[in-house]
DNA sequence: AAAATAGTGTCTATGAGACACTATAGT
DNA sequence: ACTATAGTGTCTCATAGACACTATTTT
């Protein structure tokens, strides 16, 4: 049995190119000659799955489907990808084309390839979450729907995507609203991307993609209580914030509350060791 | 703000099919007549990252390309993916054609879809990962590599692909030796399969998936320690391991060994609740 | 008996939860 | 002065790391 510790350097890969190696002459003529397109293949979409935190709840941006099918449901904003762009490129290509927003986290998320998930035939989608502030999510030209989660935790599995309208938030108007239609399976993407932040969030700096550039300690406590569907305790959330390193005191403070303002933080990226 | 505890019940989703929705005449028509490959597609395909523990340390199956591009290089087993099947499906099949293994752990990694990740043309693959015992993984048609990690924790990156012979073991050895020429982005999609690994050790049942039904507690601390690239406190690790609910006693002892049997122990699926 | 590892008991340091207390804005 | 929230200090409890000690096998 052998203990060891994380390794110190990498050993360079030593490049010597035979006759029939990468770039040589016999390659080239290989490749001139072989046909991909002998096979049947799929199209490959991509969809993103867009958060934001409002009024302490988490809210995905859909829009409605004018076309077939699944006309008149409610979809995640996507599309095909093009030849001559990466998948995180595709992503950012058309969330600025359907929502309007650049400069904005984009992850991959996971690839749904079931055979029936789109009667338009066989479409893999390649599903990304963005995360964005409430201002810019506001802003964006697409519906905004509340995210209902039936499990706790990291369980997993499908949600609800409820619509109050205007009215005064109201828990239980809330817990018993009608879930939207959804098309495709673009409710189990959606309730993978919610799993999938819940587990990040108290391991990666994530939940900072949520807030506008400077927040105070409770916005954040808020975002973290959205996200995971539970309340957080005060004390320990503010020690272990302020001790992660990537909160940065900015000396300024709230404005215009009725209650002691609370100091502004800057999200910093941590430093090396 | 509003704080909420976990969602007790999801509330069915109301279905009142109007004239143009799901499964309506109009949207048969409009499926019938519509032509999904008007669009340039890529290809896609699957890739498999095949690991297991052998001596303390993490090894992958791998076979060298015998065709262009990259003839002589090293390659992930893989394929490209039918149009009756899903992605896992596909994993699966490759993986008993490829490596003769069945009922494996098996997930999905990533999606690469760099433009010039392969000089054929197109190609996206999506990335699986699959865990099996060191017994079952030596007996499949494929090379046996171990996996050098440059870096430590889960920071990510390329890893090396050593091969170090039939030579007895030496740590010296396995940090000087030469890196395996790897084919394609294979080096990368490895990388993020032992981040992947890692991240999941300590809040997943998974290690279990890299040792046979029954197993002593030092062989379950050297898989961690194998993934992990780093020695491991045997007390809180017996406790954390036994406290998880996932070990159960068979009663039995290991035998032929010089020294003290240890007990072997069961993996169990967690109850629920 | 010696060697080697399995397994237990206990002390300590650390971090989360809980709670009391002080501070500061608007009304 | 009152109220609501910000922010601090301290106590307790759970868990990881460290270490000493006992147990059990083969040689």
């Amino acid at each position: 049995m052998v203990k060891r510790r994380p390794h110190s350097a990498a050993t360079a890969t030593p490049l010597d190119l035979p006759a029939t190696g990468r770039g040589s002459a016999d390659e080239q003529a290989f490749l001139a000659q072989y046909r991909l397109d002998a096979f049947e293949r799929p199209s490959v979409a991509v969809d993103i799955v867009v958060f934001t935190v409002i009024d302490g709840h988490l809210e995905v941006a859909l829009y409605e489907r004018t076309e077939h099918p699944d006309q008149g449901r409610l979809a995640l904003p996507g599309g095909f990808m093009r030849m001559d762009e990466s998948l995180d490129d595709a992503a950012r290509r058309l969330l600025a084309d359907k929502a309007g927003l650049t400069d904005v986290f984009v992850e991959q998320l996971y690839t749904f390839g079931e055979p029936g998930r789109d009667p338009r035939g066989r479409i893999v989608t390649v599903a990304h979450v963005a995360l964005v502030d409430a201002a810019r999510f506001s802003a964006a030209p697409l519906l905004r729907r509340l995210v209902r989660v039936p499990w706790s935790g990291e369980t997993g599995g499908d949600v609800d995507v409820v619509d109050i309208g205007a009215a005064a938030f109201d828990d239980d108007a809330f817990d018993e609203a009608a879930a939207c239609a959804v098309a495709f399976d673009h409710a189990s993407i959606i309730g993978m991307a919610v799993k999938r932040l819940r587990g990040k969030l108290d391991y990666t700096p994530v939940g900072f993609q949520l807030l506008p550039a400077e927040f105070t300690l409770r916005q954040l406590q808020d975002i973290h209580e959205a996200v995971r569907g539970d309340v957080v305790n005060k004390d320990s959330f503010r020690r272990r914030m302020l001790a992660s390193g990537h909160l940065e005191a900015t000396g300024n403070h709230e404005r215009g509350v009725t209650w002691r303002p609370a100091e502004l933080y800057r999200f910093v990226r941590r430093s090396a060791v």
